[in-house]
DNA sequence: TTCCCTTACGGAACCCGTAAATATT
DNA sequence: AATATTTACGGGTTCCGTAAGGGAA
């Protein structure tokens, strides 16, 4: 009668809570994220206001459903935590099964050539192995191998020569360096810039370009074109060809990395002239765990330019 | 009465789980683990074995109680979950308070004078700041930093110029270099090895050490000597006189960082001969919060040899 | 009104504690 | 036999779904 009432199991923060938490930072909306997550929305609700008063702080704003600079960061929290349970259930999984089945994700421009000739290697070595192949943006390429989805991933990306990509937090996965490889712009035939040797940012600041962000993940480009937005459109796609087409067809530049493999008709290209950026490849796995994804790391390695 | 049995919650593993399978791991036993968590030892014997079904890997062999190999990696990414749920609340505390008291955490070698001169910059600038500082092991500064019980953490360890220590999870906390100093091995007055102007590590193979974990974490020193364990003694506390001390009354060589605060009777010191290994200091603190620990940090900048 | 989130309420599942059983030293 | 973990079982709590309530566009 009196004040038998029970607050709240003030136990820790627990991962349901705060998976819910980030699929409705992520959606933007309770009924989407309750969909996502298999729960109703009076759920989702419910486990938002209890971390919410488990841990005195508003998470998320209604109407619009926005989050609070705390929310905002307890989510990103939660994305890391929630991606290590996945890399750690993965790697549980692999303790038991060893299939003779290998499957590799990589994102477009992750040196294919490379990647070709490894394959090639591998399968002349131990011909029963079957390898699948599947082509992702750069952006998920960590959830792939965190997941388990495949057993290694290509990824690559642009940062300073010698310098990691830093894809996911440090140890979580494994990750080889596999191939760095100058930058180009690549424009129009006849385009009056191509004439030159190699081209500055500053000179490219005002052109437009042809946006690529599943090809060329390119924050570290917009960081040094500073704050003045591209101008251009965005190509959001996962094929070079296309990519390279719109640039033949006029809409702007666009940055890729140095291959003598891909060639256009209507495009040329002139290098970049910004020596701290350069384009990577590395490879992402599993740590702590075998399979025949090490035969692939062995023979990438062999054939990979670097060390 | 057919099979209407509901195996177990099948959702992903749950805080609550992993923390106790931690607990047990590192107890290396249920009932000490129990008694740690607050639970009976049949709560934790049933979490255990419910992350045993849930994962089908068994986790920790019984008597003796000691991880399986799957078992010991998972409670090394449960241990890293649980830490940044400790920074996420503590980051989430700081979102509401900011109190006029600044707590630090220091460990005993982690370049002392340099903190005293950046607090007497900070009182004389703010007198009304309440400032706290205590003496702890390196070992404990991260958790100290990510459970709020301090707001920065002066931290020392041995590693190679220019490398950062690499204390937690890249990005978790906030970590400023402070100081590189040489490293110099100190041994008894009248030790023959003293007329030398540097020693190598080979040198000091055999000889015996006393060793000093909580003053000087050491892992990368023990690599360099190779799978011989050094001879010596263990000094298990957190005062550098003390260890000194040790030193001088003959007991064996130490290893610390060149400084002329410290003299002491009875020892003298030769530089370490390994130009690869020095003494470095950090500061961790929380990120993305603001506090009397900026005060510290931007003292600390000015005043630390450092960039 | 309509849409979307919150609150009320009831039932089912979960989780932990007590206690008996079992296994190992 | 003693110590330590597992299993059985019961009660209390938590948690989710249904459904009604409320506020903004």
């Amino acid at each position: 009668m009196i004040d038998d009432v029970v607050i709240r199991n003030t136990d820790v923060m627990e991962i349901r809570d705060l998976r819910s938490l980030l699929a409705v930072v992520r959606c933007g909306s309770f009924t989407a994220a309750a969909a996502e997550l298999g729960y109703t929305q009076s759920a989702v609700s419910q486990q938002v206001a209890a971390l919410e008063t488990e841990l005195g702080h508003r998470l998320v704003e209604r109407r619009p459903v926005r989050p609070t600079p705390a929310g905002a960061r307890l989510a990103e929290h939660a994305a890391r935590i929630l991606l290590r349970l996945d890399v750690a259930r993965s790697e549980l999984a692999h303790f038991s099964a060893k299939p003779s089945l290998l499957t590799v994700a990589a994102s477009p421009l992750a040196s294919p050539l490379v990647l070709g000739r490894a394959l090639r290697a591998l399968s002349s070595a131990d011909p029963s192995l079957e390898v699948h192949v599947r082509s992702v943006a750069p952006q998920s390429t960590v959830a792939e191998v965190a997941s388990g989805a495949v057993d290694a991933a290509l990824v690559d990306g642009v940062t300073t020569p010698g310098e990691p990509l830093h894809l996911a937090d440090a140890g979580l996965l494994a990750s080889a360096p596999i191939a760095e490889t100058p930058l180009v712009v690549v424009l129009a035939t006849g385009h009056p810039l191509l004439r030159r040797e190699v081209l500055d940012l500053d000179v490219l600041a005002d052109a437009p370009w042809v946006r690529a962000p599943n090809l060329v993940a390119a924050e570290r480009v917009q960081d040094l074109l500073g704050p003045a937005r591209p101008t251009g459109i965005v190509y959001d796609g996962l094929d070079p060809v296309t990519l390279l087409a719109l640039v033949a067809a006029g809409l702007g530049a666009a940055l890729v990395p140095e291959t003598s493999f891909i060639r256009a008709e209507g495009v040329g290209a002139v290098a970049l002239g910004v020596p701290s950026l350069i384009h990577r490849t590395e490879l992402l796995t599993l740590r702590g765990t075998s399979g025949p994804k090490d035969l692939l790391v062995g023979a990438l390695r062999a054939k990979a330019p670097l060390r």
